[in-house]
DNA sequence: CCGGAGATTAGACAAAGTCCAGATTGCCTA
DNA sequence: TAGGCAATCTGGACTTTGTCTAATCTCCGG
């Protein structure tokens, strides 16, 4: 199911089809994400999004990412000690971490197996395995 | 080779064994992390090694895990967006990290079997590889 | 046209971490 | 013992990320 474009108007849907109010803004910071399909943090969201003229505030930026999070639009990266990443690919995947440079990549979990982790204590259920893959440049 | 105690006098010798000048801050914040065998921020290691009377100074803390973290002494676990917990157990192990309550704890990485992990570009080495199972109380 | 719920806003605030210039410490040599 | 030097430590100002709040705005149904 291979999503055609990330257009503005495909946004609005987006937004509706996981129970989210399209408003303006709303529209603005999910295709900041998602025509980039990259991991942005809350302050590359606001500085795609005020390019041309301010239009969105920081608390609405952290607002609605926060919303985003809960509505299962998108997945919290954290990586980076000094800020959380927002990562627009949901579907089941881990990362490549660049240290120096801060890049940031997908490693598909199709290709990844993981096996020999300890039970739960009871009454604890998983909410996320996150594997990150921490790189640097050879010195 | 199970480290047998401790005591602010062992941990003189486990900083001169990694390179480090052992001072008396040094040696107090080593003393903290180490005694406890638990994973501590920052924030935390200044309350412990302050409690009698203020002894240490934040920029001390900081510089201190720093210097820890470079030397190979402790490791840095990245897992809350708003702090850095750091790690005396430098043994390969993963964590298991409880959302609601914040509580980490480790996973021996001996029983974990991770494979399928893509080829690195040319140049790139590995720093680390870091898995953290998020878990919560069921709901 | 009116009312109200939901959304947005500016800006004050909080917490983690960094930075710097000056003070302190410990050690070496004379 | 004194002096000097390098390493270390310090308080406090500062930066950055993120949160909070009270006021305002928007939009829709009646």
């Amino acid at each position: 199911m291979a999503r055609m474009d990330y257009t503005r108007d495909n946004m609005a849907g987006l937004l509706r089809s996981h129970d989210i109010n399209p408003t303006h803004q709303r529209i603005e910071i999910a295709h900041a994400l998602f025509s980039r399909q990259e991991h942005l943090s809350a302050d590359q969201v606001m500085a795609f999004v005020n390019t041309r003229h301010s239009e969105t505030s920081k608390a609405t930026v952290y607002n609605t990412l926060k919303l985003f999070l809960d509505k299962g639009l998108v997945r919290e990266v954290i990586v980076d000690p000094s800020k959380v990443f927002y990562d627009p690919n949901t579907s089941p995947h881990h990362h490549l971490y660049e240290v120096d440079s801060g890049k940031l990549s997908d490693i598909d979990a199709r290709s990844v197996q993981i096996s020999g982790l300890p039970q739960l204590p009871d009454g604890m259920v998983t909410e996320g395995i996150d594997l990150i893959v921490r790189v640097r440049r050879q010195r």
